[in-house]
DNA sequence: GGTAGTTGGTTTGATGTGCAAACCTAGGTG
DNA sequence: CACCTAGGTTTGCACATCAAACCAACTACC
């Protein structure tokens, strides 16, 4: 995918959510990530109908996230299993599942561990070593036509 | 939003995913966190549809997500703005802008700065200090009659 | 050896959602 | 008086989504 097939604001975010921005991709990838790797697990476990999966499964194939192979020739079945891609949505999925606790969802259905305790996760930088804070942040648009606030008209 | 809305199985992020889990919404509050806070600048650096935008922006004052203030009296005029729970948002949209800038889109068409160095964000353990790897993780289903492999069967 | 079950989908037909473009309201501007 | 701005809503059509039925190729049971 290239940035040019954004409409809007070029950003990666919309590029993502090219990608896995519909209803059940990312939860598709949770089932995977759980070791729910088969097409009537992942419809069970995840409520979509059959069709609408099997159409974002193909898609998410093709964009690299999901692999399918083989595991059985005759009749031909096929298993799906996280790339290296899928593996990396990680991070948005534990981001989603935070949120959801503390903002929609009152009682976390799934507790996470760390090394035997609960986690609850937090942004750092990797460079500095600090938290990253919304008030530490600042963001520099790279791409030409467009700053923070939209589209830089020429005449501006 | 109860736990037991769900389809499938019963988690905060399909919770988070009913709420912010469209085409569009996500990509509203990156506009608001950017400082646009009127409609039409967010249907213009957004591409969506302006009746879809309004129906999202609905959804997401309805949800908590954001709220709509007025700040004009005739004609009356309202502006966009993000909640504690829009804030909470921001992890959510970095590790999307994340996975974006690393497995869709090649170039990053935006650079986050940390206190003026460019940020790699890694999520830490708050509890041991340490960084957060797949490998050290456990999940625990806290939800009855479920888990990980799917509904569990009362004859096992 | 016939019937039912499993698995990984595809097809079908009704319904719902998404889209672009036009329209509306209420005022301001030249 | 015509046009512009802002924040939407309406319209008409296309496409996506859904649940349920169907299908193909086996296997298991009786």
């Amino acid at each position: 995918m290239s940035i040019a097939d954004i409409k809007g604001r070029p950003c990666s975010v919309a590029g993502a959510l090219a990608v896995v921005g519909d209803r059940w991709s990312l939860l598709a990838v949770r089932e995977v990530m759980f070791g729910n790797h088969r097409f009537s697990d992942i419809v069970r476990n995840t409520g979509a109908p059959r069709d609408r999966l099997a159409a974002r499964l193909k898609v998410l194939v093709e964009a690299g996230v999901l692999e399918r192979r083989q595991y059985q020739d005759s009749p031909p079945r096929w298993s799906y299993h996280l790339t290296a891609s899928g593996k990396a949505l990680s991070p948005v999925l534990e981001a989603l599942r935070q949120w959801g606790d503390e903002h929609v969802v009152r009682e976390p259905a799934l507790t996470l561990l760390h090394k035997g305790h609960e986690v609850r996760g937090a942004w750092y930088c990797e460079t500095c070593g600090e938290r990253v804070r919304g008030r530490d942040l600042e963001r520099r648009v790279n791409t030409p036509g467009w700053d923070l606030a939209g589209p830089v008209t020429p005449d501006g």
